[in-house]
DNA sequence: GTGGTAATGTAAGTTTTCTTACATCGGACT
DNA sequence: AGTCCGATGTAAGAAAACTTACATTACCAC
């Protein structure tokens, strides 16, 4: 991500002068086609660095800004994550109403799912909403306390709140599954809204990388059996490979 | 055309100092239909005064969002908001209760209060709540809608909520204050956060930077003298100077 | 030369936004 | 009350922009 063309730093310095930039306007100053310019848009608008809208795109506002630093550091496995983001953002149609869980995963999810319109997203964590789309989406952030660096919410207010619920799917994230096949977490306050969220749902989905089998952890918050789908980025996704 | 109806003066302003406006947006914080804002806008465009664009606007001239740019880059904004944060956290104690505002000025004091410890925290800012530290406080999320961009909740919820708290304090943003002395913001349903959060709380601070002043918005949220205190980060802060 | 890759152009079909036209509501004037 | 008029909302068709997929070009490695 670290090649910028001389042509997209070129935008990049138009959109920040003017304010904002027209793809027609591009197209015609750099004497390319308009599909071309769009792909530099694009680039630099999922390198966090332009905000797109239709005919062009603006700088990013300055709070952005400050969120991108973290985003760069969350850099563990993301090739991994990301597969797994995009495995589960295919399973998903516009419109369903969901549950998504705490983690980096989940947020490169949440950005997967914004290529879908209509969801009915809730959610604990503070990061995954705002990785949502909010134009695209109806996002809603279950009230509750933060519990740390990570932006997660949890308490009796989340769990009670989730209890009232029909979902149409959770998308739930893990510390660890046994090799007994026992998903795990380290966060008891935490495995409480999951298991909260799983009973609101009539589907759920369990997204681990595949570093995360065979590790236990504190306790348990289901079993790999009780997830409709598995999903862990490298077999193709169906439901309990494990056992 | 002399004539230019409140919302349009607002429109204006939004786009010159955002560097451009959606009609989504716009459509949301004003509370009404989004040919309504384009009426607006074709209305802008056609007296010289803004530049369409498909689903929104720019400031036509590239001299204001030269000077905007300068403005940042110069850190000029946010050296006043990190002054009315010092001031604004100089006035609070361990252990307070508190609600805090959507916006920057916001997200600054939340920084400059982790030199307390033992707070009771809500906010409605997404963003807000990732910059507090979590360990020295109690921070809770109230949940609600995603409003936008900028991680602000809203919604029927978060005024239900606030409805049944008694807090000590709130700390409020505006998009201005008018030379009437009325507090004014631009979307409606942040609005009706405030008033909540105002009603809650047995003590009231507005932080507003110096600039805000004498410029009005599409609502009102309160008046001056509604406030406990008014910080702008100039005047030692004393209650009401303006009646 | 051959094969591979990255960047760009082109085109079909979809989605979003825009325009135009008409219905509704509320205030001002008679 | 009745009428007019401006402001706003709603809906259908038109226009603009977007996405996806594939063809083309240029360049580098072998």
């Amino acid at each position: 991500m670290g090649e910028l063309s001389p042509r997209q730093k070129h935008i990049l310095r138009l959109a920040e002068r003017q304010g904002f930039v027209t793809i027609d306007s591009l197209s015609e100053d750099f004497g390319v086609s308009a599909q071309t310019v769009r792909r530099d848009i694009i680039a630099l608008s999922e390198a966090g660095l332009l905000q797109r809208f239709h005919g062009g795109a603006g700088p990013i506002g300055e709070s952005e800004a400050v969120r991108l630093d973290h985003e760069h550091k969350a850099g563990v496995a993301v090739e991994e994550k990301r597969r797994i983001a995009e495995a589960a953002a295919a399973l998903i149609n516009d419109g369903t109403s969901l549950f998504i869980d705490v983690g980096t995963t989940m947020e490169m999810t949440a950005k997967a799912l914004n290529t879908r319109r209509g969801l009915k997203v809730f959610t604990t964590s503070i990061r995954a909403a705002l990785a949502f789309d909010a134009s695209r989406h109806e996002v809603r952030v279950l009230g509750g306390r933060v519990a740390g660096r990570d932006g997660s919410l949890v308490g009796e207010e989340v769990v009670l709140a989730l209890s009232g619920m029909q979902l149409d799917l959770a998308l739930i994230a893990c510390s660890g599954v046994d090799v007994e096949g026992r998903v795990m977490d380290f966060s008891l306050s935490k495995i409480t809204v999951k298991q909260a969220a799983m009973r609101a749902a009539s589907r759920t989905f369990l997204l681990a990388t595949p570093s995360k089998f065979g590790r236990s952890a504190l306790a348990t918050v289901a079993r790999v059996g009780d997830f409709t789908e598995v999903i862990d980025g490298v077999a193709p996704s169906v439901a309990s490979q494990v056992r």
